[in-house]
DNA sequence: GTCTATACCACGATAGAC
DNA sequence: GTCTATCGTGGTATAGAC
């Protein structure tokens, strides 16, 4: 690779710092690449050179995120299983846990969690859907294989649709309630350090306890 | 009310039925008011004219849906608590039935489902987070009152705010498992009459099972 | 009161100079 | 690599016809 003329790798890093707090408080369409380039103090086309669109700039700065999130998950699934006696499986308590219980960790900023982040992977439910699929595709199919094959360990009977089926369920309750923080009225408190990892292991009992629900067969009428 | 000179009802009328095609099938910010005024053949300025803004547009199309919806939900907690003994109240998964069963009902067209409707509910978790918000604000908030009122008698133990978070989960699931129908790869059909109903019933089956979950405490590390 | 034509400004994107 | 100028399209506002 050549030298860099000019310092193009903090240009890129000033963007993703700006996107990442611009998108988070405002949302995909209420960010404009105009105001994010004014807080990043650089040229309103340098998005274009450095990720070619608004798209691709929401997307690198989701998969730098994701990247460390997933690979926490993957991690702590491993080391489950590793302590896992022979002939037995890892739990629907411990898959979830390691599902969920990242998003605190993943985004520590020192001692308090980056919560500009955290949110952030909530809000990725409520962009554009062409967006947040792109992102699933690039971002989680890779994850989904390992975390399927837990659940599919963790409950035998289920058939593969079916295991899909909770997995949608289950991804979707955790963005929700991450996108949803204090956005309902009666629960005014906003998300912050002190609430977010006990918010996370009641979702985590939430999730496990509907992910072992049997599932009803199909009847005739509502 | 003075007599109408001209068709202003039917002008509405047709706004928001061209709004309900392009909203769900482009997205909120992917459909744009030129697109949709023309496919409703009235002028650009007529938006302005009957709803003042894009934003109210979209509100009131889901307000027009989301109505008979939530009135349908109440109607079904109040037969269960009316067919419940004295002493006894409404289970939790009459409950979880009466909040996602009628997302079939309510958007039946003669014998079929109206899907374009039932996927626009889902889709409301991906617009704009203050417009969400304030769809929620006009149309859930009401519901909200007789809904928790039964989750607190079917969960006698838990405090308003548990109450609440898992209030929280309930809608993230739902809503989110509307908007992801064949969205993830490996799971491709689409939403259809057929898979629909199945579909609210797991739904309804994962919620109920979750929300019985005991809540765990807090614990220091991960 | 209802509808139309049109102007306005902000947006994302891009070409080409430096 | 960076910047300026500019294009097409978006939501919105308004003047005026009927």
């Amino acid at each position: 690779m050549p030298a860099l003329r000019k310092s193009s790798a903090a240009t890129r890093e000033r963007l993703l710092r700006a996107a990442e707090r611009c998108f988070t408080e405002h949302g995909y369409e209420g960010s404009s690449l105009r105001q994010i380039t004014r807080m990043a103090r650089v040229n309103l086309a340098a998005v274009n050179y450095h990720f070619s669109s608004k798209r691709e700039l929401w997307l690198e700065m989701m998969q730098r995120r994701l990247g460390p999130l997933n690979a926490e998950r993957v991690r702590l699934i491993e080391v489950a299983r590793a302590a896992t006696p022979v002939g037995s499986v890892v739990s629907l308590e411990q898959i979830c846990e390691a599902m969920v219980l990242p998003v605190a960790k993943a985004f520590r900023d020192g001692k308090s969690c980056n919560l500009t982040a955290a949110r952030m992977v909530g809000r990725a439910i409520s962009v554009p859907p062409a967006l947040s699929k792109e992102l699933s595709r690039r971002s989680l199919d890779q994850y989904w294989r390992v975390f399927s094959a837990a659940l599919r360990d963790a409950l035998p009977d289920l058939s593969p649709a079916e295991i899909e089926w909770k997995f949608y369920f289950l991804m979707s309750a955790m963005l929700g309630a991450l996108a949803w923080q204090g956005r309902q009225q009666g629960l005014e408190r906003e998300l912050n350090t002190d609430n977010l990892e006990p918010m996370l292991r009641r979702l985590a009992a939430f999730i496990a306890s509907g992910l072992r629900a049997p599932m009803p067969v199909a009847k005739a009428k509502v």
